[in-house]
DNA sequence: TTGACATATCGATAATTTGCGATATTATAA
DNA sequence: TTATAATATCGCAAATTATCGATATGTCAA
């Protein structure tokens, strides 16, 4: 699972990701439906982030794949859409981490 | 007690202050004894810091401050020494928020 | 195939961070 | 008081990050 403490710290190092990741954590209250998807099963789609981000898609999609290199989110693709959600195991580890190397 | 969480996961976003907070959990281990201080109550002074870091004093010196404003140390001021050590409390908080709110 | 979307990536500029040397400040000892 | 040691702060150049608009890539429907 090799996670890196630096850049999950830097990853965590922003308002908006850190929004991010706090609306994915119980993505039914912050993102409306998207094509029937169980969004806390696939995750929500990158058009969902973006709009609540009120960020430019560009800015989105990047965010999102900061996230993801830090291990925090996972991606999985379904159509033209990609789904990202939060990976509870890295986020737990992290967690761990802190409580006994930090 | 007001924690900045991104302040904080700045703070915690570069390889030597992560160090320097591991140093500090176990100071007797990692700094020579330094005027008969006890390390574990007082904490460790910026030379010995900046000697272990291999850094300039100014970078030490800005590093604690940063560590500092972050709440993750506390300062004492004794004599011409200024003496850092883990606050341990706002380090469990952070890990709690960490826990319960990302 | 082509058109229309969804997403990713590129290139740019502004803002922030890194780490340094130089200098200012503070405290002590002579 | 003055010299000296410990620390803090200032100003800098280089590196990194934030965020955007433009464009490329991938996917489906017609």
């Amino acid at each position: 699972m090799c996670m890196e403490p630096i850049e999950i710290f830097k990853a965590l190092s922003n308002e908006s990701r850190l929004q991010i990741l706090h609306w994915l954590k119980d993505p039914e209250k912050h993102f409306t439906p998207h094509e029937g998807i169980d969004m806390r099963k696939i995750g929500v789609c990158v058009s969902q982030v973006t709009e609540k981000l009120k960020m430019t898609q560009s800015t989105a999609s990047q965010y999102l794949a900061i996230l993801e290199r830090a291990g925090l989110i996972t991606t999985e693709r379904i159509g033209k859409f990609t789904y990202y959600k939060r990976n509870e195991d890295t986020i737990r580890e992290i967690g761990a981490f802190f409580n006994n190397d930090i």
